[in-house]
DNA sequence: CCTATTAATTCGAGCCTCAAAAAAAATCGT
DNA sequence: ACGATTTTTTTTGAGGCTCGAATTAATAGG
């Protein structure tokens, strides 16, 4: 009865280590769990039978078929799929993408639909996302009670709690209070997430050694974004989120940028900077609105069979991306990049002046940094957005520590 | 006797909780100790008197004087400064200043002596550092085994660990292990730590509400570095220790910088950038190792007075020192700066150039971020060297839980 | 069918925090 | 002067939590 509000930490935490470690690793034992938490067996069987009574776990007993020897075989322990369900979405200029993810990551539902935000109200915007995502979930035939949680993923930047989208190149509207309509519509908690960031969260779960402590994701498309993880934390604003990559001034009075200023990287490395400068227009002419990837590979290829200036409109975004990276070099030492989008296609374009421009900036042992490439994003943002969704659940299901005795 | 490993944590946080906020308080009441740790009346009275017990923190009875009115006054305790001390070494151009401070940060001890670390050999090096500790600790009297703990401030980079002194523009010589050294001879802990990394800190101590999340300390003098803290935490290399602020690209093929590239930030706003470029040479001479800060203020009175050259020379340090915090406000949203060192006194000269930078950026709200100024740079290395040994051993002692009963 | 072996659970001890009660140490009022 | 009042601190007992050790469960091998 007595609520403790402070004794209960260790609990809790012991609560969240556990579900995490039964996540990451698909199915383990209890004894495994132990070894990996160090935690005693006594208590990982304490725990892991409430989390199972709560159903947040579930037991798979004997499905590890030709046994593994002497003794008492070990069950399984796995998430339980039915315990929840999350939705996700993700908003691509005209279009808008929702999934539901059942408790243990698996897609269950996903919809695909249009929406110009170019020209819409926020009125219509509000509108037309609780309608999809009800057309998504009634059509999965779940129950209403399933829902946990709705995750969506922009382009963009966002309030530093995910609440609001402050602004973002999809739409004129700024300042829209995403989630709090659809948490007055839904009653689940509403985040949003820079696709950036989620794309960095999802390398960061899928491959833990290679992206752990400090990384970053550079999304190459329309502009540059990137996610960026710096001591096992993502960082983004103190006030908003997303690292604004694309918009570091990389060179004074340089090629204008979507944003209105000049000299940003991404003016010589998106693809409206890669368009304009190999159709021969000014480095100060009004960016396109939008440009088909197909055109970037073009470019590229041409490159490839010896156009010049395909190859210098390439190596020109390779400095500028190199520019700002021993910026960031400067601050904290080199780590690994993965560079990701239709752009990174055409990264082996770019890499040599990259490279060089790192060697000679002051960071010179920045210049053989590991760089990964991951042309279709995607995949990673519905992954990252996916994973987000489901540790925040995790988290606030460690939370309801002491009731199992309840239900 | 059985060292519990995992579940004192509780313990070991609420004793080192209580010892942080009568550190900070000075001293405080254990009912306001009660209150500002959330922790109950009970528990409080339990784990202070063990600190009283170990030595850690004496209760100075009824020195509240005349008193505060009905009821059994309340016994205020304090931080005990003879519980043990640390050795500060702060190393600059030319001089070793090493001081002793008591477990309550008072400066006991305070000696200078001249070290040229331009002409000087690693065994000359570890011997005159131990020989000057030596002097300085037995001049003040106190026992051997009072001595918990040795930090070091250096202009320079360090590794991850502050136990290497990996480059200094102060010496030539390279990867120093200047902890091993003193811990071996010492017997205790001993810390490196970047000069501007402890200005942020001391800040950060002096004016928690001012500095707390997110601020930066710029140390404007013969070279340019930064102490930055972001979300609480100081921010430093993955591998190495130091933002190089000043060494961030902020024009390609700039001014020539001590550091052998062009285009550094330093290059334009050092000490022998303001002279070189005043003095009319090119900005690709070599740049002088010395500047007598009063050149620099004689300059500023200079361009007070009118002197285009001079105006523009700082004007041009304003730019550079805008456009590398254009570039991180890209990355994290602008928060306030604070310019420590000679320089900040022409910082009058600069703050127009620096703001313009910042406005024409795409961050242009950055541009009326509050900057603070402290002209002296010394007191803050100190403090911040000081405060940052003191919480070091408050960690050390509060993770000595259960060693009550022994002695 | 019994034994060896490994996994999981149960049990009791030892900490830790907390609420409530008790003790301590002042002032106030008559 | 001295008990009543007030405020702070300590003591006491209860409830949680984790852990080691003992116990129970579940399988393979002979």
């Amino acid at each position: 009865m007595t609520i403790v509000l402070r004794s209960d930490d260790m609990r809790r935490r012991n609560r969240l280590r556990i579900i995490q470690i039964v996540r990451r690793g698909g199915t383990v034992s209890r004894g495994e769990i132990a070894q990996a938490a160090t935690l005693s067996p006594a208590t990982v069987s304490t725990i892991s039978s409430e989390l199972i009574v709560e159903g947040v776990l579930i037991a798979r007993s004997a499905e590890t078929g030709p046994s593994a020897g002497r003794g008492r075989p070990s069950t399984s322990l796995s998430v339980n799929p039915q315990f929840c369900h999350a939705v996700l979405i993700i908003l691509k200029i005209g279009a808008v993408n929702v999934a539901i993810v059942d408790y243990a990551g698996t897609v269950i539902a996903r919809e695909h639909f249009h929406l110009d935000m170019a020209n819409v109200t926020m009125e219509d915007f509000r509108d037309t996302l609780i309608t999809e995502i009800r057309q998504t979930w009634n059509a999965s035939g779940l129950a209403a009670g399933q829902l946990a949680r709705i995750s969506i993923g922009i382009q963009g930047t966002t309030d530093i709690a995910g609440l609001r989208l402050l602004r973002s190149p999809m739409t004129p509207l700024t300042d829209i209070p995403v989630a709090f309509w659809l948490e007055e519509e839904f009653g689940v908690p509403v985040r949003l997430a820079n696709d950036c960031d989620l794309i960095a969260r999802a390398l960061n779960w899928r491959d833990p050694e290679r992206y752990s402590d400090n990384f970053a994701a550079i999304l190459l498309a329309h502009g540059v974004g990137m996610g960026l993880f710096l001591r096992g934390q993502i960082i983004n604003g103190t006030r908003s989120s997303g690292t604004e990559f694309g918009h570091m001034l990389h060179q004074a009075d340089g090629a204008l940028c979507r944003c209105g200023s000049n000299g940003c990287i991404e003016a010589d490395a998106g693809d409206y900077a890669i368009t304009r400068r190999y159709r021969g227009k000014p480095v100060n002419a009004t960016p396109q609105s939008h440009v088909e990837p197909v055109e970037i590979i073009r470019i590229a290829e041409a490159a490839r069979a010896g156009d010049a200036l395909a190859a210098e409109t390439f190596a020109s975004a390779g400095r500028a991306l190199g520019t700002g990276l021993a910026g960031i070099f400067a601050l904290v030492d080199p780590f690994r990049i993965a560079f990701v989008g239709h752009g990174a296609a055409a990264f082996d374009l770019m890499e040599p002046a990259l490279r060089e421009v790192l060697k000679n900036s002051n960071a010179s042992a920045a210049s053989n940094i590991p760089i990964d490439l991951y042309v279709d994003e995607m995949p990673l943002v519905f992954e990252g957005c996916g994973i987000g969704a489901l540790l925040e659940i995790d988290a606030t299901q460690a939370d309801r520590v002491g009731e199992t005795s309840k239900p």
